[in-house]
DNA sequence: TTGATTTGGAAACGATCATTTCCTAATTAG
DNA sequence: CTAATTAGGAAATGATCGTTTCCAAATCAA
């Protein structure tokens, strides 16, 4: 193996000037403006100024103002799946697991992560009802949701933990309404002690 | 009795010329347009087409656009709460009455209403985190209804039609975000079968 | 090296936004 | 009647929006 062996397991680089910001930071901060003022709201100056960038750089590297957001988008739904998929492995049985995910959504749903809110919430009453592409999106991300409750679901009704009576689909898509229902009103101040326990209450639809 | 004490029995004539058009039939079309794009992406070009005037006329009787909007919230909120009361109205017990209000949610929450959307849910994500008083009346609605949920809970526990063992300001928070979760995921295509099975699986928190 | 290519970023661009102005029409008060 | 007042509406206004342009800086290919 020579030199040019190696350079070419290297990341391909680009021919010309290379990129000097960090996409997934800039990503974040966009993400972040996007989350607290909506779409509209927010403004290319808001997001630039955030995202530490011209203008410029920021249409180089993402085309227009949807193209920003599409990808923060992307990146919201991967970073919050990374956080639920660590919250539900530390858990045994479906029930378990479901009372996680729903604690995992209350505990997100008061302060400050949930005055930011929920960028797929958000975007579905914003963006998605004139954008084809970004209604796929959102009705995608409810989808995938969804059949991970109904999963869950299922998985406790094999393992014993959750009675085999119930309706998976019809438990999953309450749940589905109210995990995002939660980060609904988690915008307007609440405690977390009342999430929490509006949490437990929830967990009587799968017993 | 003489023509002047009539005159004077009349509703209060105000002084210059008279308004032409329906403040309500105005406001219906308003929240229309608010409802299906947001506060931020909905135009006034749009509200005046929508409402049938010109931009003068309405600024004379709104304001501005965040006039506009506070009042055709306010009066989206009256015509609904009357369409659940009539619904309520309806229903013997406590848990008939909450079965009822789950079941307009649902309702409202697949087709072309669906597709609408809430006014109240859609500008909390909107207008509501950078203006205090549209915050304030969000916040408002939002215990407005929540404080029903419980009521009709406790009404429930005291008819003997739900069980006294629940918690009901936890399941009326519960509740809460299930029915206004409804309102966000039927702004994507959902079918009224399912989200009718989704409100009969919701019961089950006041079983 | 030289030329091609891409980024960074300030400045400029046209479009559209919310709002105001200005004039006419319609009504009441005296 | 006349004066005062309010509504209706077209046109103008200034601000801000998303986007493009332009040029210097930085890198790769040869």
């Amino acid at each position: 193996m020579n030199a040019t062996t190696l350079d070419h397991q290297e990341k391909t680089r680009s021919r010309g000037r290379p990129r000097e910001f960090d996409a997934e930071a800039a990503l974040d901060a966009a993400l972040r403006v996007f989350s607290e003022r909506g779409y509209h709201a927010a403004s290319i100056s808001e997001l630039t100024e955030a995202m530490g960038l011209a203008a410029g750089s920021v249409y180089k590297a993402f085309g227009d103002k949807r193209g920003i957001f599409l990808a923060a988008f992307d990146r919201y739904r991967a970073v919050r799946r990374g956080l639920l998929d660590a919250r539900l492995a530390c858990a045994e049985t479906g029930r378990d697991k479901l009372h996680a995910l729903i604690t995992f959504f209350a505990g997100s749903s008061h302060g400050e992560i949930g005055r930011q809110g929920c960028l797929v919430v958000g975007s579905a009453g914003d963006l998605a009802l004139f954008d084809e592409e970004a209604a796929e999106r959102v009705a995608t991300a409810f989808i995938t949701d969804e059949t991970l409750l109904a999963d869950l679901i299922r998985l406790g009704q094999s393992d014993g933990s959750i009675s085999a009576d119930i309706d998976a689909s019809a438990v999953a898509l309450a749940l589905l309404c109210l995990t995002k229902g939660m980060r609904v009103i988690g915008k307007t101040e609440r405690s977390g002690e009342e999430m929490a326990a509006a949490a437990e209450a929830a967990m009587k639809l799968v017993t």
